[in-house]
DNA sequence: AGAAATCCCCAGTAATTAACTAGGGAATAA
DNA sequence: TTATTCCCTAGTTAATTACTGGGGATTTCT
């Protein structure tokens, strides 16, 4: 049970890509840059974060990439989720009314799948990138501050 | 981000132990067939849930296994846990205080995994063996009434 | 117009991991 | 002493992950 360098790379992204947005685009071989991730696997999580409706590009000279929403309207579950796919740990045919798992009925198990499933869920779409960029403001501050004395 | 058939396999073999748990040792094999679970496999599975301390073997004819303590102790995180060796879907250098990550000081995805880690432990640490055995209890005592109907 | 900077799309590949399968041994009960 | 069980280790196959690489399209700047 492990999330993929698609996750973990492509939040850093999107995270990266929040803070420094401003008038400009931001491009992808800036973020690579800053967060050490190579620039040809970086382009193909952006497209996913593309695919997903929650940037957009703007190509040529001087282009890159800004959020397409606000992102306090972004939650880190829609993020992983256009990376990883499903983020449900467990995909049990017998959590859906119509799936075909024979011994759906006296399965106990699926309970344990749901509250784990349910759980997750609920931890990751609560929190949301401006959240982030918040917490890294504050501590890049108090990082300056403790510079100064 | 996917729960291995290891852990799956295993709970299911863990609740059935559980459920088959009387007088006499229960054997893989019997695990086995109800579970549809390879005998060669299952094998494996149980010798992690056996070095966790989680149940005891009996070895010889007649032998099998028998859980090590009363099932209202053994949590599910105790029984997932000993087979997937570690539920945290992040492992993050920069939540150890000692880790060797870099940018630990200005990284913010950390606090995401650390939830994420927190919500998973919380949710399967509370989930107790004998509530899924109690649950799987009512549910066949159901099927039964309707069937008499 | 032409060069440079960017995004875009698809294909390949190496490494790792998962999910078993297989062989043979050791303890115990009947 | 034979059958039944657990026990330990190694090997194998298939799938997935984590990239790398080639070449093309769009836009800006000079």
């Amino acid at each position: 049970m492990k999330l993929s360098t698609k996750g973990r790379y492509g939040l850093r992204a999107m995270i990266d890509l929040a803070q420094h947005s401003g008038d400009a685009p931001v491009s992808i071989i800036s973020i690579s840059e800053r967060q050490d991730i190579s620039e040809r696997y970086l382009e193909q999580l952006v497209a996913l974060l593309k695919k997903a409706g929650l940037v957009r590009s703007i190509r040529g000279a001087g282009g890159g990439y800004v959020l397409a929403k606000d992102m306090k309207e972004i939650s880190v579950g829609d993020v992983l989720r256009a990376l990883e796919g499903n983020l449900e740990p467990v995909e049990c045919p017998g959590l859906d009314p119509d799936g075909g798992c024979k011994s759906a009925d006296s399965c106990v198990s699926k309970y344990v799948w749901k509250r784990i499933n349910e759980s997750i869920s609920r931890t990751v779409y609560e929190i949301m990138l401006d959240q982030l960029v918040e917490e890294s403001r504050k501590k890049t501050e108090k990082l300056q501050e403790a510079g100064n004395e």
